[in-house]
DNA sequence: ATAATAATGGATATGTTATGTCCATTATTA
DNA sequence: TAATAATGGACATAACATATCCATTATTAT
């Protein structure tokens, strides 16, 4: 029971894109670059963002990936359901009804107790993870990112991402 | 990502042996027969409850597994960790420190943002978990099974489980 | 138009975890 | 002493996460 580690991937990702000065496409290069990830599966992730509509991407030269809303409009709950999917953690297989005692499926007229319990705690997850945007994320990261590493990251988009936009 | 099967079959093995008598051991092959599970596979779901300290065993004849505490005194939370483990859903491997703009690990002073608001989430899953007994399910079941199984299955009880106790 | 860039999506391989089974051992009771 | 029942280690299988590859489509610059 963990998540995939291609959620911390995404979720990274995205906040490296709202970081970006608006209107420059990153491409899935130099974010697997950046993170010294593997281009390919990291292209799997950043489809997913793609489909649920959290990320947009333009494709040839100059393309890449932009955030699809503002930081603010972002929660982490659609990061993760994009990545990880909307189904339930818990699963019931209604094993009440099973064996010897078991009566018929039409008796049971509500969801089984244990797992409502269970569900209820996966609410209260959700509420969480639906309260927090990327914003507030960006918020938390520039104040625990050491200075240096900000100077060398922005060095470093200018030379790789930015160098030729302005000759 | 989602839950084991087996937290399922370990939370209905408990809210079974909380309807049982006190005193009265429930054996695997009872309990394997009731839900209609795998016995030998459900076994290491009810050793991880015993090595948990949620329920006690007891060896050779009329033996079989009883709660360890009052149902009031036994939470959602002690049994999904006792099965799933203790350990975090999200897992943090700071990538925020990789690649060709990271810095020396000493100068991250705190946990990534994006591991801390995603574990901010899973503390309000774990609130709710350890708020809930094994008392308040078996208050739900009460309410939500039909008395049909109630009565087939105190029937089945005293044919297999208390043949012979009276004689 | 053409060449180069970049995302897409399908196919496939590999590794890890969950699921399931088996058995020899230990503890307990009749 | 024989039967019952949990324990824990070893092992097999199935499901899922991780990883790679490639042909295709879309777009931009020349």
């Amino acid at each position: 029971m963990k998540h995939s580690e291609g959620l911390e991937w995404a979720i990274h990702s995205c906040a490296l894109l709202a970081m970006m000065p608006p209107g420059t496409p990153l491409p899935r290069r130099l974010l697997a670059e950046f993170f010294e990830l593997p281009e390919p599966y990291l292209a799997k992730q950043l489809q997913k963002l793609s489909q649920a509509g959290i990320v947009e991407t333009r494709r040839g030269p100059r393309g890449g990936y932009v955030l699809a809303r503002k930081p603010e409009d972002i929660t982490l709950l659609q990061m993760v359901e994009a990545i990880d999917g909307p189904d339930r953690h818990f699963v019931c297989t209604e094993i009440r009804r099973c064996g010897p005692t078991g009566v018929a499926g039409k008796h049971y007229t509500r969801p089984c107790g244990i797992a409502r319990s269970m569900w209820k705690a996966e609410a209260a997850w959700r509420k969480e993870l639906a309260a927090t945007s990327l914003a507030d994320i960006q918020h938390l990261g520039m104040a625990e990112t050491p200075p240096e590493q900000t100077a060398k990251a922005i060095a470093w988009f200018q030379a790789n991402l930015l160098q030729g936009e302005t000759e």
